[in-house]
DNA sequence: AAATCTCCCAACCGCGAATAC
DNA sequence: TGTATTCGCGGTTGGGAGATT
């Protein structure tokens, strides 16, 4: 037999929280903490569902939550996460402390995708808008999220995303994949990824995309780390998947992106995280990182 | 001043993954 | 092991607030 129902949804409020269930629900969780959201409308006095407290929590009551506008800073770093991340709002939001991923969805939705037409970019692919079109219908076309490959020997690869270079170390143990079981966390048809318009793994790689996974976990981290303080010896002493994206035109962008691929089953990597290297101190920084900036 | 339009954001909905039974 | 439920996520929407006509 299964749980019991969720809620009596005929008894429950709809709409906009009152200040006194915001009250309740505040008191609640202030003397039980958060968890168990089924149960807590009862157990509060709230004739809510739990999903709406929990919602209603998460995104307006929680006392960590940043208010104010988003500062260019953040502008930016949404822009890179959602990049590399596509539509991953709760990924994106575990970078911006205080940000929520709603409130990062519909910043994206209100400002940001704009802000990028008037640059002349694709919201969605981070492309030129004039190139858009015939790119995405090319061969070229690479999809991290959906990889056609796995990376199982250390290898570069030379990515172009707009207008700026990136290269690609994907760095994994053959063990570390799941025997093409291992899945990308990703179902949903997100937008287009990053399209990245540089040619896929080299051939070399390309048996392995038939016996191991099909696609490359990056669900797990994501950090920017100024250029060259991970070298590549560095991060070859992981034994887990890890990709580098380092962007060359630091001049530009004096930062690299980290994305730490896990496959399930694996330890996770080394990473470091973002918070880390935001500058954001102990208290400050996401569930994912450990005291040290690394990722658990 | 009133009507209409546009923007923005809080909240809802539906789905998939995880989990309890 | 199978099924039902919870949790968490991303997409969408309703309506309030401000701007424009």
């Amino acid at each position: 037999m299964g749980r019991s129902p969720c809620c009596e949804k005929a008894h429950t409020n709809k709409g906009a929280w009152t200040k006194e269930e915001d009250q309740r629900l505040i008191n609640y969780i202030r003397s039980h903490g958060e968890g168990c959201w089924r149960s807590l409308p009862k157990s509060a006095g709230l004739l809510r569902c739990g999903k709406s407290c929990r919602l209603r929590w998460i995104n307006y009551l929680r006392p960590d939550l940043k208010r104010g506008n988003f500062t260019e800073q953040e502008d930016e770093l949404i822009i890179k996460l959602h990049s590399m991340l596509g539509n991953k709002w709760s990924l994106i939001a575990g970078r911006l402390p205080g940000r929520t991923d709603n409130e990062i969805k519909n910043y994206w939705n209100t400002h940001i995708k704009r802000k990028l037409i008037v640059r002349g970019l694709d919201p969605q692919t981070h492309r030129p808008l004039n190139a858009t079109a015939s790119t995405t219908t090319a061969n070229s076309k690479f999809d991290f999220r959906n990889a056609s490959h796995s990376y199982s020997t250390l290898t570069d690869i030379d990515l172009t995303m707009n207008q700026n270079t990136f290269k690609l170390v994907a760095m994994a143990d053959d063990s570390s994949f799941d025997d093409g079981k291992c899945n990308s966390g990703t179902t949903e048809e997100a937008p287009p990824p990053p399209q990245l318009i540089q040619p896929p793994p080299p051939p070399l790689l390309a048996h392995h995309a038939d016996q191991n996974c099909q696609s490359i976990n990056l669900d797990l981290s994501i950090g920017l780390v100024p250029f060259q303080s991970l070298t590549r010896s560095e991060s070859a002493n992981s034994n887990s998947a890890e990709i580098e994206l380092k962007k060359e035109q630091e001049e530009v962008v004096p930062y690299q992106f980290v994305v730490a691929a896990t496959p399930s089953k694996t330890p996770v990597p080394q990473a470091v995280c973002v918070c880390w290297q935001l500058g954001f101190q102990r208290g400050q920084l996401c569930s994912n990182c450990s005291t040290n900036g690394l990722y658990r």
